[in-house]
DNA sequence: TCGAATATACGACTATTTTCGTATGACGTA
DNA sequence: TACGTCATACGAAAATAGTCGTATATTCGA
């Protein structure tokens, strides 16, 4: 059984975890310095997050040294795929299609490079 | 400009909305009963609720008569695009390619007739 | 007409999330 | 070595979300 169903990070952890995504090792200082670009928090604010985040199982640390160094302790696309899950059950009645027909609609136009992308793996899934 | 940035509806709220937006039209009682099949909460958890959408805006009501009727008062497409879009930006680096190729991955697999329906939208995307 | 059923209003309790102040210790340098 | 800087730990306030009990009013049928 896998720990999916566990998952779920708050709205200040996602933004944490996007920061260790991004750099996959990192100090408590780096990443308050990386969410302080975007919002106004204290520093002790983010420190007591990471903590958390370390209790429940979210980061992992490396604590031998008197700078901690962390990193996500959960995989990004399975994350992903959970929250997407979730929203596709809360918001498109649990249909992946209308959650897709809106995301590629007019507010969010795909590439065509993407658009070929995303045929491929559609006929991958028919031809299953 | 419109509010679609104030939209943030918490997960219970969702939960309503979604039943609202399904029947249009639906009493406390109505709705109540629709959440109560898949979650177990009591009536005036559900009201209550649904005074707060009423306050926040997220709910129109007829409250003419002694039983009040209720309607979602925010957009279903809208509402959906709103949040797809913080989605995308907040977990998937502003790329809804990468949402997409989640979306249809081997969690939530589409129906045959579903990625027909996909193609189609792509294929119509890509003629314009 | 009386009482059971059903409606809303509203206060308050609980749980969770976010925030930060303060204590304390380590480090490095003047 | 003494001091300013920077690190973690930790307690607890503040904000947000969800829960429900109880009061009170309306409706309707026996």
């Amino acid at each position: 059984m896998s720990n999916t169903k566990t998952i779920k990070p708050t709205e200040s952890e996602l933004e944490i975890l996007q920061t260790l995504w991004a750099k996959g090792l990192a100090t408590v200082r780096e990443v308050h310095e990386e969410l302080a670009r975007s919002k106004d928090v204290g520093y002790t604010t983010t420190l007591k997050l990471m903590q958390i985040m370390h209790e429940k199982g979210l980061v992992k640390r490396d604590d031998s040294m008197r700078t901690h160094i962390y990193q996500a302790a959960v995989n990004k696309e399975k994350t992903q795929r959970h929250l997407l899950g979730k929203m596709i059950d809360n918001l498109f009645g649990g249909s992946p299609t209308q959650l897709v027909i809106q995301a590629l609609g007019e507010q969010h136009k795909a590439s065509p490079e993407e658009i070929e992308k995303i045929q491929a793996l559609l006929n991958n899934l028919k031809n299953q």
